[in-house]
DNA sequence: ATATAAGCGGAGCGACCACTCCGCTTCTGC
DNA sequence: GCAGAAGCGGAGTGGTCGCTCCGCTTATAT
């Protein structure tokens, strides 16, 4: 067996521009109206016939990973940002301000991370991100600004509401997230919390949430 | 015309004996599974033919409608035990609470409520509703235990984050949502605010975000 | 130039779902 | 008990969407 080298075969100069209309397209189409749209919608868009678009992506799954991998770098970068902040909470604020933007910027980012569609990307970036959110929570915890029973397996409430506030009001009032954060963000401080009636999930117990309980 | 006086025509005794079996199914199907069943597992779990069931409700949303609007009267009845209670800071979160309980009951109750499918039965309900939700905001404002620029057009942020977190969280953690509930009302407290980023929608925006922005 | 592998487009398939149509059955008033 | 209106079931229709198949076209190495 010859196998772990497997260089993928060049493509033809043809081939390689359509996949990257195809990517193009995908790029915009899944950031405005999100992962929901007929793949059709993308091949027309691209130019391509939809045979072209499925020998590059067997599947529309497939297609979603591709163009949704770039977006996810912005979360590494935006939790890098947050820890380059001197103040601990105005860090751990601007971390869920900056992603919640990201959501606003692209339907399919937040459809992704919030969504239950399994996703190697997906995972790659969590895996990536959560040291970095377990130093922000901490440094909010040791300097007493964040309610010391928050824990990183909270996190995805806080993306979770955020994201629905968004998504409902898109179109009405973009930024109605903010007011929301606002109100969240108060109740996240250290001061005057009050204890909560029950714990946070497990790892475990989050990783089966994010990856859709099992059906 | 002799059109007002339509009296619907009573039916024979095994079409009503029919219809309670496709209400009893429905009620049953739609709370344990939401609204996306098919209706033809409601047609078999009430033991008829699909003509059955489309002869006494022509459309799908109508079955829904019927059967939710007994539901939202629950929703009524929160409202009221809510402004029952002597201290408005306790009422003010019961009513949260207890609507939210209803959601976990039944999972169509949380998709119409939030959803954007317009609704004959959600609007006639909403309606009922908004002045003693208006009271018990007051009650609270006046005590001085509910931060003073919360205002009856926030209260949809709070069921839509508090119903994502349930939907997100059934079968791992079906409480969970009590948790958020109390992050969040620790951010609704009077004590401690902080000057919120953006004001509140308008009763128009508010209506409108309700019934899904024009597409 | 030409052979050939690589690439292409888009009609069509299969699965799903709301909804309809119509020949047969059953209740009910007389 | 019987006529006829009311009711019934379930195969079929139309629309959507992910994905496939295959006869034709085109880049490229010689």
């Amino acid at each position: 067996m010859t196998a772990p080298q497997t260089t993928p075969a060049p493509l033809r100069r043809d081939a390689r521009e359509n996949r990257d209309r195809i990517l193009a397209a995908a790029r915009a189409v899944f950031a405005a109206e999100g992962v929901e749209v007929p793949v059709e919608e993308i091949a027309e868009r691209a130019g391509v016939g939809m045979g072209t678009l499925y020998r590059r992506f067997p599947t529309k799954h497939d297609l979603v990973e591709a163009v949704i991998e770039e977006s996810l770098e912005a979360f590494v970068v935006a939790a890098e940002g947050a820890l380059a902040e001197d103040d601990p909470w105005t860090g751990f604020t601007r971390f869920v301000e900056r992603v919640l933007e990201l959501h606003v910027e692209n339907r399919a980012l937040r459809e992704v991370l919030a969504g239950t569609d399994q996703g190697h990307a997906r995972d790659a970036v969590r895996k990536r991100v959560r040291p970095l959110v377990r130093r922000l929570i901490e440094r909010a915890h040791a300097d007493g600004s964040l309610r010391p029973d928050f824990t990183p397996q909270d996190m995805p409430l806080v993306f979770m509401t955020g994201g629905r506030v968004l998504e409902a009001a898109r179109g009405v009032a973009p930024d109605l997230w903010r007011r929301y954060l606002g109100l969240l963000l108060d109740g996240l401080r250290a001061e005057g919390a009050t204890p909560l009636p029950r714990g946070p999930l497990t790892r475990t117990q989050v990783n089966r949430l994010l990856d859709g309980e099992r059906r």
